[in-house]
DNA sequence: GTGTTTGCAAAGAATTTGCAACGAA
DNA sequence: TTCGTTGCAAATTCTTTGCAAACAC
């Protein structure tokens, strides 16, 4: 019936309201820290703890609902699963945002010196468009 | 005259032995957490202070001597600075590797919805060659 | 000499853990 | 009922900070 509930059970975990919580913010499709989503939930939800969103990004992470990022060095991001993408963050005010380029074919068919490669994330970084008109016009 | 200390002061920073002990050990040419240059100082300078190997730390990348990487999600590993290239990270034993191939053009020349971009993490995950031996024999 | 750097201990921030109470199946 | 999940508070880990003493130039 409900679509976060159908994602849910789908993976043989127990659906629990903070569980079905934590995938609707998610589900927003963009790039929230821990903090954000506990912050997001506690409004509706004020019993959530702050232990159980990281349990259940962790559990979201394992069974490959969520995925997770450190482009940003300080703390980590959590984005719903999705086909492979790079990442952009812009240093001016943080903003994390989905790069769909292809790999290149060097990059997807790497073979480096005996290595398995499993997975690849490319991070960039630099201004994004209104920091950088913002730093411009100052 | 000696190599460390040339570099160090090409850059306008003031010389001291705590600085050149952290510049040798990265020169080893290994991506090391703050911690293991702390360690491997103490040995020889037993009065170094794990808050001064985080303060060097940081100045060296403020003037451009060493790169910070995040490929390991836990912390963060430091390398002296060299041409742009990437690293690859075994999920077994934690070694981190790097990878020495072009940025395909598509990544170099991209310019994305006005972003900016200034520099680009590529960041691997898989298994070693060792790793992978070790798993499948077992 | 003087302003910078160090060492220490304490603070901070992100994340994890132990455990009793609670709740989904 | 039963075992998995939650909430809480405390613990851990990495990193930063404030400040007086020490040191490079």
């Amino acid at each position: 019936m409900e679509k976060s509930f159908k994602c849910l059970s789908k993976t043989n975990i127990r659906v629990t309201p903070q569980r079905l919580a934590v995938y609707k913010v998610l589900s927003e499709g963009k790039h929230f820290t821990a903090d954000f989503v506990y912050k997001k939930i506690k409004k509706g939800f004020p019993s959530i703890s702050f232990a159980t969103v990281y349990t259940i990004l962790q559990l979201f992470k394992d069974k490959n609902l969520v995925s997770e990022s450190r482009i940003d060095f300080e703390r980590s991001t959590f984005e719903i699963k999705k086909d492979p993408h790079h990442h952009f963050m812009c240093r001016e005010c943080s903003t994390i945002i989905d790069i769909d380029i292809p790999l290149c074919d060097t990059l997807k068919n790497m073979k480096v010196a005996g290595l398995t490669i499993e997975n690849f994330q490319g991070y960039f970084y630099g201004l994004c468009k209104e920091c950088k008109k913002k730093l411009k016009d100052a």
